[in-house]
DNA sequence: TTGTAAGCGTTATCAT
DNA sequence: ATGATAACGCTTACAA
């Protein structure tokens, strides 16, 4: 009946009880309830429990409760510096809300992102703030609806009934071309996330949309889809690097994927922005430490967070419908990566290549995903 | 007696039970004990667990086995690259082994470490993987061998019995500043974390140990301590350049504090490596992307991590002592923050400050918080 | 105002 | 091999 013994038992409410020679219901009611007891039996209860040493055993509350006073967040990884920066805001939110924060890393591996929402099930968490890679897969809307209680954020899952937080995205991607554009450039790349996120696509329609409005036609081999981490930002510029007429900027749709690009071009020989104009996207920390200072558009990791975790503990709490939708705004950050475009020269003749094999870009719309390729 | 129902009643052991026509008892057997069910009967449960979505409640299971299988990191900041480089890994070692990971910020507030590390009291967490900058409070220590299951990280908690893991961080500063002293350099700062770290003092003795082994004089106006943030080096750029006589090189005992001075050196118009030389500790991601790429001594976070979170299991598990210490290697990484010292030149002398005046830096051995008072 | 005791969902002991 | 059932430590309906 005794379960393996903890090593040393805890003292329990009803040490606390019986050395404040009351009732377990008066300690727990002091602990929790709002219930005034008499100054003198407060007294008493917080002596003994001080004494003691009390701490409520949390598994104990959850199951009495039924609320475990957790949140999960759902991220595809914690070292990605933008979501760090959520992920800590979202911790200071949670404890200020008292709150604890698990973290659950999914690897962009789907059954992780399907398992970590799972532990709402079990009651592990009560709710869980959910970044996804894999906006179309059914199977993640269909879980999100049944275990409920879920915030996305910054990525959509179609059909799944939850309140959502974007960032402008589009505007966002208008505002990197414009950008580009008014310093003089005309063959400008996008490099966005993996196929099917609509944060990617969104920032691809600003793309368009702002070199539509100019008049200036869009080259689908200088759209690519590729993911939003840095090995991505190479594996594309490896790919944009083999056209006969490679851009001479770029947009790149996470700075992590800019990051990628510039340590590529710098490898090949090029310099940003003299060779090639780079803007990115989300202002990671230090982005203004980059060499050269990255010139993004800028989204708040702290709007995200503070707002998704708010939201989450409404929703929580049946103040809020699973329909809501907020935006996070962006904004245009310059610094350093982009100058107006040098006389047209390409990059395979830059210092090191010396007579490269000229090559139409095939289908430049998939780039492997593994960038070591390049140069 | 029904506590506030939960909005909507889970599937329990026992309905599983009813469905599979069999006791809980068994049930539980098939979900933890390895004791072998009848084919035919595993597969009743089967069929009823997964007709029904069950998932066991995980509160409840605590409570009963007494143990929450859960691990706490508790660390001053996640969005600090370093450290979440550590709690990615931290994190995906937990899940390889079967734990979730509870996260902390302390935001270096030691009544915030304290009450992270009393969750193991409460029973949420069953151990913590623990990385201070207080390791000089007393109570610390104490409240770490009150609570045990405890693993230091990084940073020492005097009288604190507790497993440990250290970078071999004398190794380190003395890599840092042999490098630096190889490039020509003689008149190297020291840049390090809050007065009393030993990370922190350990660095700046093998510092004082490369200096002292080529019998430079150690000039105690060049050893700043600070902290280990951006801010802190910016505040610590401004104390030196203050001196008559600024350093031609810099060691910074933290990427993020040389990210700090390089923001703060060119602010004022210097630029790394030409005026200032610079090598920083950790080897943070990104850091080969910088303008200019920082050179500096690598440690593994990931061996941090693993290490950590092994040795923690392995402590819980009863197979592990309380006076274990582990080291992590450190490497240099040479990248191009440093090069030979130039002709002497005040920095206060570069382009923008045309006539400073001299003044002594009095007590340089501290530098304020926030560093916006630089140029 | 205070206390008793049921019940939260599991696990494990003990009997069958 | 299988099943009743007593814990685990807490909250709270209900009684006093």
């Amino acid at each position: 009946m005794r379960p393996r013994a903890a090593k040393q038992r805890a003292v329990t409410i009803r040490d606390v009880a019986a050395a404040a020679q009351l009732s377990v219901t008066a300690v727990s009611r002091h602990f929790n309830n709002r219930i005034a007891l008499p100054v003198e039996t407060v007294a008493r209860i917080e002596a003994a429990a001080s004494a003691l040493g009390y701490r409520p055993n949390v598994a104990a509350r959850r199951l009495s409760l039924g609320s475990s006073e957790s949140l999960g967040f759902v991220l595809s990884d914690i070292a990605h510096p933008f979501f760090s920066a959520i992920a800590s805001a979202a911790e200071a939110e949670c404890a200020r809300l008292g709150y604890s924060l698990l973290v659950f890393s999914s690897r962009n591996i789907i059954e992780n992102e399907i398992a970590a929402l799972r532990r709402i099930e079990s009651a592990q968490v009560d709710g869980i703030l959910f970044m996804t890679n894999h906006s179309n897969a059914s199977e993640i809307a269909e879980t999100i609806n049944r275990v409920r209680n879920v915030v996305l954020l910054d990525e959509d899952a179609p059909d799944a009934e939850a309140p959502r937080i974007y960032a402008r995205n589009r505007e966002g991607g208008r505002l990197a071309t414009e950008h580009l554009l008014a310093a003089g450039h005309r063959r400008i790349a996008f490099v966005g996330g993996q196929e099917g996120l609509i944060s990617s696509s969104e920032r691809m329609a600003g793309y368009r949309e702002a070199l539509e409005t100019r008049g200036i036609p869009v080259d689908p081999a200088l759209m690519l889809l590729a993911g939003y981490n840095s090995e991505d930002g190479e594996a594309a510029f490896a790919a944009l690097d083999l056209l006969d007429e490679p851009p001479t900027a770029i947009f790149a749709a996470a700075d992590m994927v800019a990051l990628g690009i510039l340590r590529s071009a710098r490898g090949a020989g090029l310099s940003v922005p003299e060779d090639l104009s780079l803007v990115g996207f989300d202002d990671i920390p230090n982005a203004d430490v980059i060499g050269p200072p990255l010139t993004t558009i800028r989204q708040s990791a702290e709007a995200f967070a503070v707002r998704g975790v708010q939201m989450l503990v409404s929703l929580l709490n049946g103040e809020l419908t699973q329909d809501v939708v907020e935006y996070v705004d962006v904004e245009l950050v310059k610094r350093s990566s982009v100058t107006q475009p040098r006389q047209r020269r390409h990059w395979r003749s830059a210092p090191r290549g010396a007579s490269p094999k000229p090559k139409t870009a095939a289908k430049a719309n998939r780039t492997q995903k593994r960038g070591n390729d390049n140069e």
